[in-house]
DNA sequence: AACTAGTGGAGAAATTCTCTCCACTTCTGC
DNA sequence: GCAGAAGTGGAGAGAATTTCTCCACTAGTT
């Protein structure tokens, strides 16, 4: 790890990068995040910056080194963890609703990208680990009182919802959106949510979109042996 | 594509290989299914081959090139589907129980390296094709029967068994082995299976091992932060 | 024991990735 | 709207990784 970048000029809350090297950014964490996700914490740097629509150079000034991008996407996803929870707290009507609405906005914000912090990719100074612990406290706090309330089994501890939300959050195979236009990872964390369920409590349930048969693979195999498959 | 490897040499049963050239063209295989599943379809070839304890040579002989390799991991990883699912249907004490025990041991076989096949890495000729139609056909008729048996829901879908199960198939962060002995995917998969019964059917299974709490967290953290981390 | 299929690893060639430099563009304060 | 500072993109040298061949050596097979 170099000299921490720049991060604390934006995050200490004095404005003063310029508005558009702010959003720049904010693309390049993004990005950063969505690469990590699928190619892992080595992606080669200037993907990263192509998919931020961002030039290298731009992407080497404000993160001078690989481990002070990765710093700031884990930051930035702990932080939207934290958010996620709160909001879910707020809006369910019962903590089951909570945790339901927690996993669902964890997905969406890719909470997946957490995992070069837990892969060790990263060091846990204090402001990580505040991160990390900040965003454990509060969905524990969700899965407890579900707990309390009867609502989720007993036998389910905090690594059933981080971790099968890490790997909800990972992309399929490309053939996946061949298949279908909706997010099967909604309707998997749908079911999934209904195991987590307290016993006899029967009810399940209606699952989002995107319903995959064998013959829609079939379709695809077909479509793939005749035309090209430029589309992949 | 190249000229299609000696694969047929061994898989159309003329034993003309020597005995110790077929061991190593299996141990090949399982490290490239494992390492493809770690790092995807373009992980460096010597690093399968120091994986399966072999020369890059031997590796280059057998599979003179990159395609014919993952075309030999995705028909065998095909071919274990079939074997767990025939010998689920077999052993299941119902249809429900068949398909528990199929996704089970498809997590074992490691069923996610067919990935490199569903992301378009893999030719669909006659033979790739008719592996994963057989594979395909066994797992639609357990989860059908069990449909009729209402054991399971109905509004469950050939892609949210296999989909799920290639999920489950990839590895966690590495912290995860620092956490914990045992398995989560077995675990989470479980949780899934609850999900997936029948409405009104309000037992719960017993969940196997890896309990991981925020405190667990909180112990590796510490761990990382005092010593040193050559553990991951 | 003799013959041949099989083996490992060194290293040249090709490819991919990192990171700097600088001429050019865009914001901001006045 | 202007001046100056801040920010930008991309070419390309250098470093690192990966591919793939060659050949002296080893180990099954008969």
């Amino acid at each position: 790890m170099s000299e921490r970048s720049d991060a604390g000029r934006k995050e200490s809350g004095e404005g003063r990068m310029r508005a558009d090297a702010q959003r720049n950014r904010q693309l390049i964490i993004e990005a950063a995040r969505d690469i990590f996700i699928e190619s892992g914490a080595d992606a080669p740097l200037d993907e990263i910056a192509r998919r931020a629509g961002v030039g290298i150079a731009t992407l080497y000034r404000r993160f001078p080194d690989r481990d002070d991008l990765i710093r700031a996407v884990v930051l930035n996803t702990f932080s939207a963890m934290v958010d996620a929870a709160q909001d879910a707290e707020a809006n369910g009507t019962d903590a089951y609703h909570a945790l339901r609405l927690f996993m669902h906005r964890a997905l969406d914000a890719k909470i997946g990208a957490t995992m070069p912090a837990l892969a060790g990719r990263v060091v846990f100074d204090d402001e990580v680990d505040g991160a990390r612990l900040a965003a454990g406290t509060v969905v524990q706090r969700i899965l407890d009182t579900a707990q309390e309330q009867g609502l989720v089994r007993k036998d389910i501890a905090f690594g059933d919802i981080t971790f099968m939300v890490i790997r909800l959050t990972r992309p399929l195979p490309a053939i996946a959106k061949l298949l279908v236009d909706g997010d099967l990872a909604h309707r998997h964390l749908d079911i999934y949510l209904d195991g987590l369920r307290a016993e006899g409590d029967g009810e399940r349930a209606e699952l989002p979109a995107p319903v995959v048969t064998l013959a829609d693979f079939d379709k695809v195999r077909k479509r793939l042996a005749s035309g090209r498959a430029d589309d992949l």
